[in-house]
DNA sequence: AAGGCTCTAGGTCAATCGTCCTAAATAAAT
DNA sequence: ATTTATTTAGGACGATTGACCTAGAGCCTT
């Protein structure tokens, strides 16, 4: 079906508003207003601002999974594979300068609200790490794949952050250019230099 | 004088809630009840929250700066003192677990709500930037100083925010390790492995 | 003692928050 | 066509928000 429904409208409008102002900065009617549905009317499609949330981070991890699954079909390496994930710093740069990696951003804001949901949110995180893992893995790391994965992942938060904060596209390029080469020099089968 | 102003109270009450809860989700009541005082004199002290805002991160300015200089006057080379930069994600380990890093969250809470504050917080991490630029300098890196400088900052960014999301203190004590290694080996003057 | 200054308490203000209710419009089923 | 279920709009609720005002307490100077 092409036609989206009520609820997943207001699923993907709630998730980019969390992701573009924070999830506590966003309201009831904020949403309300992108949908161009009436206040009132939410409480018939969720009953809390959390059940939100929730059905936000579920809307997220099946897109991630959707994401990572299209890059394990195509018949490219686990090492062309991890570039594209490293790769999504690039392409969503002008977002991430903006409003940085939303992962991250509401893994934190939930961490400091203490909201039931941090676990849940850091869920998207394992999401990454796992399948890095698995790449790692793939490419021949018997040992120590999860710290190659969890390298990764930490450096792609910490170009974001800055990324973010500083707004220099040069600062981006040149550090994914670093972790490419990192990347390159953990091939277990190529002799290093 | 030993005796704290009221004024010295509520920025530092302010800075600490910033810190554990965040810019928007602390309200004026929030530091009233903690420095011990009516919110209506509030308005006396700071006559907006935005005021607020600008003297805490006032605050942590010269707070930063003074850590940093207390750094500088030892008798310490400038790597071991990067070493000391990096070692404030063991120091404040628990903090950041629970947190995050006071720095990269304010920013990244700003940037959100694109306030007028935020290129101000970021003055946060240029104090830290130039001051890592300066070590790098001084231990014989020309050229390139500032982008080792950027590449700390990334890294420490990085491992917070994982921090913040999976808990892990083995993490947290492997990046560490990691970094300090990368830094051994960026010393122009020993020859590489 | 008188005046001026600093600081405080308490209250009010409009706006907005998440939550909740009800009546009506719409669609589906019989 | 009539009943039933789904979805909607609009308003109201108590609470809280940042902002603001005023009367007065406390303290210093004269």
């Amino acid at each position: 079906m092409v036609a989206t429904t009520t609820r997943q409208q207001i699923v993907e409008a709630a998730d980019k508003r969390f992701y573009e102002r924070g999830f506590e900065a966003t309201s009831f009617a904020d949403i309300a207003a992108v949908v161009g549905l009436s206040r009132g009317n939410f409480y018939y499609h969720f009953k809390t601002k959390d059940e939100i949330l929730e059905a936000v981070i579920a809307h997220r991890l099946s897109k991630t999974r959707a994401m990572l699954d299209a890059w394990e079909v195509e018949g490219k390496t686990p090492t062309d594979r991890i570039r594209s994930f490293i790769n999504i710093l690039i392409m969503n740069q002008a977002k991430i300068m903006a409003h940085g990696c939303p992962v991250g951003t509401l893994c934190n804001e939930l961490a400091k609200l203490d909201h039931v949901a941090k676990n849940r949110a850091a869920e998207l995180f394992t999401l990454f790490r796992n399948w890095l893992s698995r790449q790692f893995r793939d490419i021949g790391h018997d040992t120590g794949a999860d710290e190659f994965a969890m390298h990764i992942l930490m450096r792609s938060q910490g170009v974001a952050a800055l990324a973010t904060a500083f707004r220099d596209e040069a600062f981006v390029r040149r550090e994914v250019e670093d972790m490419c080469q990192w990347l390159t020099a953990q091939q277990p089968t190529s002799s290093p230099k």
